[in-house]
Parts: C-alpha cells; structure tokens; sequence
DNA sequence: GACTAGCATTCTCGAAAAATGAATTGTTGC
DNA sequence: GCAACAATTCATTTTTCGAGAATGCTAGTC
C-alpha cells in the first residue's frame, strides 16, 4: 500500500466518483480505476459500491477513510518537520477572515516578514467555517477565526477582540431613525457568504430587532459590501475598526449595538498535534508581541 | 513520497546500515542507496551522514523518524480496520510476561479460541518494558504487564493480581533461617533479563535484607529458575500461583513478603488511539469474564 | 422500447521507475 | 599495503504506472 494509491482512495470517496477524482488528480479514469482495484484487492475487500452515478464507501471505506486522511495529512507535516531546523523559513499558509485581513493584519505581517524574511508567507481569505476546515485537513497552516471555538485537534489563542456595529448609510444618524425609517420587515442585509460567523451575528441581530424576513444581499468581497452600505442599499455588521479606517468611512454611520451582540473574539487557530513548525512558532511570537501592544 | 520509501528509511535508521537495511528488506544494498537518496532529494536535505561504519541520523533524519513509524503504524492499522467488519477474526498479537503466560494464560485462551475460532491468535513472551515497547509500535496488539504503566497513548485495563513470594530450595523452611544459612553477602539472585518488572522488585527486597551485592545469575525460562532454584542454586522471586502450579512445587520453599513487595497487579494494555480492533475487543470480553470468575 | 448521456471498466502500448548485479570508491584495522 | 567492510555508481532487466481507445452498464428521455 502506497501513499499516492491512499491519496487517490481520498479522493475517489470526497468527489464520489472515478471521473471526477481523476480530474482532480490530474490524471484519467482508467488510472484511478486501477489503484482503486490493487487496493482493495490488497485489503481483500470491496471499498466502494458501484452504481450509474458514481461511488460510494462501503463499510470498510468508510473505516478506512480516516486513516487516509491522517495519513495523508502525516506524510505532509512529516516533509515540514524533517525540513524545519529550527530557524523559520519556507512556506507558511495562514488563513484569514476579509475583515481581519484588511484592518489587523497588514502592521502584524509587515511585522513578521521584517523578522523572519525567509520565510515565503501566503494568505488566503475565507469564512470562519472554510478556515477551521482548512487547517484540520492541513492546507492552512493557522487561520484567524471569529471565537468561539472548541476542537480537541486545536489549539486557539485569543488574537485581537473587536466591537461589532451596525453600519449603515449617512443619512440614519441613529438606530431609532432608522428602524422608523425602513419598512416594516427591516432594511436589507448585506452579508458575506454562508460560513461567515458575523453573518450569524446579523441574523441574530436582525431577529432581536424584529426583522427576521428582512431582505438578504450577498457579497464577496469588504469594499464592496461597505461600498453598498454608503449607497444605501442596506445595513451590515462589521467589526468598528474595520469600518474606521475605510476609505468610505465619512459615508457611512456607526450604531453601537448592547455587548453581547458586539464583543467579538478573534483567535488564531493552529493544529494542537505534531511537531511545531518553527515558521508557525515565529509567527505565533510576532502576534503575541503584537498583542502585547494591542493590550497595553 | 511513498509509503515503501519511509520504510526504507525507518530500516536504515533502526540498523543503522545500507547493507544490514537491505537485508532485512528482503533486496539490495544499491536499491536502498537510491530509495534514501530519493527521499533526501524530495526532502532537500540530508539525512543521514554517511561514515564508514554505516549511517547515523542528521537532525533531519531524527525529526523524520516518529513521522515514519506512525506512518508505517498507521498504515498496518488501516487494513486492519478496513478488514473488520464487527466480527472477530484474522490475525492477533498478544504478548505476556513468562510467569503469566504459564500460569493465567492457559484457560483464558482456551475460552478464547472457543468464542472467537476465527481469530488467529499469536502468543509473544517478553519482559514488561519490551511489551510495552511492542505495543507502542503496533507489533503486537494487546500484552499483560506488570503493573503499574502510566502512557498517555496506552490504555490498561487490571487482568490480575498476583502475590510475590521469595522461592528459596526446599531446604530453607523459613526466611529466617535462609539469612542465617546463607553467606553475609546473601544467596544469589536468579532473574531473568533486564526489562523484567519481578528482577526490579527482587533488587528491591535485596536492599531491604541487606544483601544489595549479592551474586546474580540471569536465565531465559521459567522452568529453568525454578529448577535452578530447587537445586539450591539461589533464590527468586516469583508470583506464588506460579510456584504452586509448577511441577517442581515439592521441591522448594516459599517465602511470603510483607504486602508492600507482594503486591503486584497484571495489567493488560493495548493502544488508546485509533480503531478498536473487533479481534482485540473479543479478547478483552473474554478478560473481563475470567476476570470476574476470578474475583468470585 | 430504442436512444443517449454519463460513468466505470478493460485492454494495449509506451514510458517511467524500481530492482538487480557487478564494478568502484573509500575507510578501517592489521 | 592488504584484507574486510560499507556505500555508491552504472548498465541492464523487470515491473509498474499512465494515456488513450474501446467496451459495458445503468438510468432517464422521447
């Protein structure tokens, strides 16, 4: 049994069938057909039923689903802790909720990469929920994530607290205002995609203030979302420093909302298992020194 | 990477040499050169220093190494529980102390193999810290031990307790009259070798009867002590359900100690983490009726 | 009820990778 | 300096793996 044959199982049972799996592995169907039938020939069991419309685990996939996944996970941090003489360098995957990316991190990386400059740092952008799932499978080495969170495979540590408000457009100089102003099921709401904790947060929000049919607006992307704030098309939740320093901020009005719907937590997420990698180790430093200053 | 290249690895990390790797790999010394070099070039850095007396690790390779031994676990572990399906069969390592094996074993495995006739079980007999060393790495499943462990990654469940008793030949009626008959320095220890939680004890019980230099004399078998002992060789210390059921019984003292040295329990552990094994799990019903027959 | 679309399997061929065995280099101990 | 041992290199054979085309199966559709 080989790694790359466990890789190809993986994905066979997350795409659901050859066809897809082989796309994503790169490769043709008539490939991944083959490793599929030396590995349960090696096991001496069938892995997958077959049908029209693809494949699905059979009992024993389904057991040996997860140790593909933490092997294929093992295999990865295995290259990074061989390769990781204590000094921090190579590639480090840090993940990030938009908001958090725009206002605290730019200081905290110019920080790190000032420190550690060996070290090649990517970020990427995602909901709260894509981002957990991102470092537990491995493709992330840490993520920013609005708390809280509780995963015996995590260790979280408290990064940046925010105050949520409401934002809305200039001309509702209050939150009486504008509640008289609106229609009766509310204003719409300008929300992330699904996965986003403070899209949660404006819901809970929007049922308090009675408005729980109240339009939905989708956006992908901050600006934009601050940007239709301005011209009025609706109402979001956004962490207050977020909205400080846009560039859109004399458009738009703050309305401070009671604590429990205000106070944020954002933690920094990494795996609790398994070696500490010294890039991640050096990052951990740069933001626990930064928080620091943030404190005082 | 590949799973056959960590495997390489491992061995030549374990005998530390290409050739010495090679043959316990069942292949040659030119193929494991390239396996490891291969590995070291994925990696992009050494992991071995090459001397003329083999290989040692580098920094690198010491890091890699627990990666590789859980993955190489791992993957044993995978088809196992691919394979099992809830009911008990296939293949299952248990190994135990001698003085157990001799003793507790017989019957519980006879249950066993009545219940589970589809399991085939293998019975390995080793010293406590070797099973324990055994059970950690997977080559065996489950072992009875001398209590007490205390390993995060093993789980132990109480199988037996078992009363210590010095055994003297059949001449020395008393304790007492063994100290005046014997040299100042005390009789010899018969034990077995190093790893052995019963020769920890019996150094023990030396100290406290003044005889810490006495001679030893270290033997492989259980027969053989006891017989030794009868031939007024030493003496030793052994669970007393041993020397009672032993055929030489009529042919020695025994000795009893104060509770503190007597006590001493048999554990049976097996790994925490991971898939509980349908095999292992029968097993482990089977201790726990036995268990309970003995309590009565 | 034939037709079609989607998907998995089978087969063959060529390329890449791994195993082999012999020759080579280098070190250590006598 | 020679014998013994150990790792590497290299040429060769063997095995495995991947691509592509053809085949077979099932379900939904007209």
């Amino acid at each position: 049994m080989e790694l790359s044959d466990i890789q190809t199982f993986a994905a066979v049972a997350r795409t659901g069938g050859i066809t897809r799996a082989a796309e994503e592995l790169n490769t043709v169907q008539s490939n991944v057909t083959q490793r599929v039938k030396a590995l349960e020939a090696e096991i001496g069991t069938p892995l997958f039923e077959r049908h029209s419309r693809g494949m699905t685990l059979t009992g024993a996939g389904k057991r040996l689903l997860p140790y593909a996944q933490r092997m294929a996970a093992l295999s990865r941090e295995a290259v990074l802790a061989a390769r990781d003489d204590g000094e921090p360098k190579g590639p480090l995957a840090i993940g990030s909720m938009e908001t958090t990316a725009a206002v605290r991190l730019p200081p905290l990386l110019a920080d790190f990469h000032r420190r550690f400059p060996a070290v090649r740092l990517s970020l990427r952008t995602a909901t709260t929920a894509d981002l957990v799932a991102g470092v537990l499978e491995g493709t992330l080495d840490g993520a920013f994530v609005a708390g809280p969170i509780a995963h015996a495979d995590l260790t979280a540590t408290s990064a940046f607290r925010e105050e949520l408000v409401l934002v809305s457009a200039q001309r509702w100089s209050s939150l009486a205002e504008l509640r008289a102003g609106t229609p009766e099921s509310g204003p719409t709401a300008l929300v992330f995609r699904t996965g986003c904790t403070y899209r949660q947060r404006l819901e809970q929000v929007f049922v308090e203030f009675g408005w729980p049919s109240a339009a939905r607006f989708e956006l992908g992307t901050l600006d934009g979302m601050i940007g239709c704030v301005a011209a009025d098309m609706g109402v979001t939740l956004l962490p207050r420093t977020v909205v400080e320093r846009s560039a859109m901020n004399g458009s738009v009005s703050i309305h401070p909302l009671s604590t429990s719907h205000a106070r944020v937590e954002t933690l920094f997420i990494q795996r609790s298992a398994g070696h500490q990698y010294s890039a991640l180790q050096g990052f951990a430093a740069c933001l626990k020194t930064d928080d620091d200053v943030i404190a005082a």
